[in-house]
DNA sequence: AGAATTAGTCAAGCTGCTTGACCAAATAGT
DNA sequence: ACTATTTGGTCAAGCAGCTTGACTAATTCT
């Protein structure tokens, strides 16, 4: 229950602080799918993977994230069937101020401990964790 | 992320045991309502305070619930204009199974801390948690 | 007693997802 | 090389879970 409560407070601080800096109309789910996008990209379908959607369903939200500016869809290099999802610069500032409001909301939790247990605990999370799957989805 | 991820993995890990048992047609966020109807029940508002949700989503949930059989409504033994909300036997077996689940699937994660460490992850937890926002919702 | 609040439901509508059908490009099979 | 299958993506329709809005009945306030 703690854990999932944790959880949860981790998500509403990005999100609020996500907010405060001036971007709107993104939902916490946004974020998993910036964080696939951001670097090198994604398309659709692995978008759609990562995010355990289905390829309509992630091409829909690409579309309201191209819409608001923060996705742009480039032609794929190799494979002209494909679009490859690109964050615009405005999607990558926002990618970093969601960054910043995560390490701001574990701030004080990281102080209350001392290096030795946040390793223990990044380690005992890294068992339980599967990975790739972030979004809780329910 | 991995706070993230660990807590999408102990969402799954329940919502799999509680389906092992037998238990059908629930999803994770039912198990919300059955920890706050658990005990001396609850009315629709409480529910849908408790869920973050509106009294109209709450009372369709209970609808769902109590046709599925896992809670029944009785008169209210002090206010005629409410109702109250509780699990029936079934409903109560369910909640045993997910906690059974619940402690199976943090079972590896608690055995590799001493006491110790788990003590101090708890309180660290508690820490950062906002107490009772435990839905995620996102 | 009358006014305002509170518990709950009915109805309609929206949003984010799903399934199903389809086209165009790429890959595989001979 | 040339068909056959697979793969990336979109269009369209539908569904589930939630919302807002309007209302009734019981309760509480003054």
């Amino acid at each position: 229950m703690l854990l999932l409560s944790a959880a949860r407070a981790l998500v509403d601080g990005i999100d609020a602080g996500v907010r405060a800096s001036g971007f709107t109309g993104l939902r916490p789910a946004h974020g998993y799918a910036f964080a696939r996008l951001s670097g090198a990209g994604a398309t659709v379908t692995e978008l759609a993977e990562h995010l355990e959607i289905t390829k309509q369903a992630a091409s829909q939200m690409a579309d309201e994230l191209v819409q608001k500016g923060y996705v742009e869809r480039r032609p794929h290099p190799t494979d002209a069937r494909a679009r490859l999802l690109v964050l615009t610069p405005q999607g990558e500032a926002c990618t970093r101020a969601a960054d910043a409001a995560a390490e701001q909301t574990l701030r004080p939790w990281a102080e209350s401990l001392t290096p030795a247990e946040l390793a223990g605990l990044r380690a005992a999370l890294a068992r339980l964790a599967t990975p790739g799957r972030i979004r809780p989805t329910w």
